[in-house]
DNA sequence: TTTGGCATGTAATCCGTTACATGATTAG
DNA sequence: CTAATCATGTAACGGATTACATGCCAAA
């Protein structure tokens, strides 16, 4: 309608980085994201600069010079606008998300494939999801006591297991597959 | 290296239904992806011509007008030389993906929401999930069906077993995840 | 006859990563 | 002193979707 809908979900993933987190610099916005979303969310300094000069245009968010520190550094802070902006947004229904996965075309393709070589790449595929899993069971149970008390932890907490409920069905289904795969009679 | 190493997955993708379902045109790979691997894998036209086109070029792929067919029809034929890269490709570990999941974003940022509207998108997110998980569950038992002894069953059936595996993980995460929330102090 | 599906293709656009460029500061 | 890290930004590129343009064929 107006000239300047922003639609960009890069733009309100930092401004809710910068409501959840309190105000901070586009590289702690990198650093917050790797801590935190990674799993599920990244956005690169390609984007998170440009997106900051944006919505600082737009009055989303507004910018001061970090005093206190030795080096140049610039802090965002989330303004009422990008507030409601965000809130506006977490309101709508998330957009489903269109996944593109090698491993499953390649398992599909399977029949081109020499066996043995489609299921080494199951195990690996097994193996970095079953890691993946543990480490986030590890991040969970280091949360809970870090952050215990915030009222963010619950949320973070969600993130994480998320992470993990889908990195076990991962594992699972690869395990599967293989068994499957070695039980039907093996043409190659 | 060489002036047109070809990288790109989609190209491999293209192949791979060129030599998985036999010679066909662009159209029809289109309805081919469609039916097999949707869930995790799409391709549109935009960028299926010109791939055809390109893979053309290189000899990986042939074509000839169908001769069968009152319309304007280009066939694609799988060649020796393409077969033998997608063959090649096939046997390196595939990529991870780097998802992005807009309901997991809007989760971690559930503090900055009301609680019910977020419990809300959780919900349609987890009946949006055992919906899907069901409707593969039924088309495993029709394709084990209809494609019984074809030498691709055990593939196409790891492909849909792959989507119910994950989406019966979302949906019992985002169960989870509705319960947590509201057994915590309900703020908002 | 008109709507929908078959069929191909191009152009605009968006979104995102990677690489490049620069420079200051701090830790070893 | 020198390497790593902090810190910001731009340019190039790549990959994918959407919209647009065209037209024929078959079925209702």
């Amino acid at each position: 309608m107006n000239g300047k809908d922003l639609k960009k979900t890069t733009d309100f993933a930092l401004l809710g980085v910068l409501a959840q987190g309190g105000p901070m610099s586009g590289y702690d916005i990198r650093n917050y994201i790797s801590l935190s979303i990674a799993q599920f969310w990244n956005e690169s300094f390609g984007q998170i600069y440009p997106s900051l000069e944006r919505m600082k245009k737009s009055g989303l968010v507004k910018s001061e010079a970090d005093e206190g520190s030795p080096r140049r550094r610039q802090i965002y802070r989330i303004t009422d606008k990008g507030r409601a902006a965000l809130k506006s947004w977490l309101t709508q229904p998330p957009e489903a998300d269109r996944p593109r996965s090698e491993m499953i075309l390649k398992t599909m393709l399977g029949d081109q494939t020499d066996r043995p070589v489609l299921i080494g790449h199951l195990e690996s595929f097994a193996n970095a999801a079953e890691q993946r899993a543990k480490q986030l069971e590890a991040q969970q149970a280091l949360v809970e006591q870090s952050d215990a008390g915030s009222p963010e932890l619950p949320f973070a907490i969600a993130a994480i297991r998320a992470g993990i409920h889908v990195n076990r069905a991962r594992a699972v289904w690869a395990r599967e597959t293989i068994s499957t795969l070695n039980s039907t009679g093996a043409k190659k």
